[in-house]
DNA sequence: CTTGTTGCAAATCGTTTGCAGGACA
DNA sequence: TGTCCTGCAAACGATTTGCAACAAG
């Protein structure tokens, strides 16, 4: 477990830490509270533990759009996108970015610290055939 | 106005559509009402207002990824990105955007009715100042 | 007149904050 | 020991819902 970053080994930390590498595709905090009940955790605790994981650059947040923030493990520095059902909202990753050049443009704009986030929508085979 | 769309001509839906054609860039619900407050609307109607827009596409939604919804007027159908400063929130139009190559990936995965957010986030000048 | 729209109050939902007790380094 | 973490209760902010009065087609 890498932990040795800037946070306390506890507890709560580890299951949440171990369960999100376990588990891909990023889970939204009352998602993640409800697959984790067994565990015994504490809702506040799960946001607050997800918002240090998030600071530390240990997961990464994702917003789809619907109010909801979700979080998934960050295997590298590297962007991941999604493709998310409109209907079913499950999430696929999408890896293919093509984004260098408009962020330099963006630099050019006057900006620093530049990121950027990109997502598909659509509605999935199986929602389709409903 | 070009209101023949699916909408009764109403008071508030007037006062809204016009000062959404007159002033650009993306506003939050709040943010909306606070300048419309002489026109005395209620802020209920204004969010029932701005959802009965963006379902009849007048109007886009864009979501910035602060818990707050935001809505600009739709000029085409063609799709508006921007660029947010991550400190003072404020949003510049970006629309350089070549994703039909990977919207077409994503018709091969199997989705339909696809669509895409693209918002690119950064530190403005003025921001980096302080 | 019949359906969609408004305004007000109250509810909802995801998330945050306050605080006291407890655990880690 | 001192700081960070946890759990529980309560607060919050954006948005939604219920419902009765009202206006548009």
């Amino acid at each position: 477990m890498l932990r040795a970053a800037i946070l306390k080994r506890t507890r709560v930390r580890e299951i949440v830490l171990e369960f999100l590498v376990r588990n891909h595709g990023p889970f939204g905090t009352e998602e993640l509270f409800a697959k984790l009940k067994s565990k015994k955790l504490d809702l506040v605790t799960l946001y607050r533990t997800l918002a240090s994981f998030d600071k530390a650059g240990v997961v990464r947040r994702c917003d789809f759009g619907d109010g909801i923030a979700r979080y998934e493990f960050q295997l590298s520095r590297s962007h991941r996108h999604h493709v998310i059902c409109k209907v079913c909202r499950k999430a696929r990753n999408f890896d293919q970015c093509f984004s260098d050049k408009l962020e330099q443009a963006i630099a050019k704009m006057g900006y620093s610290e530049i990121s950027h986030t990109l997502e598909f929508f659509g509605v999935c085979k199986s929602c389709r055939k409903v």
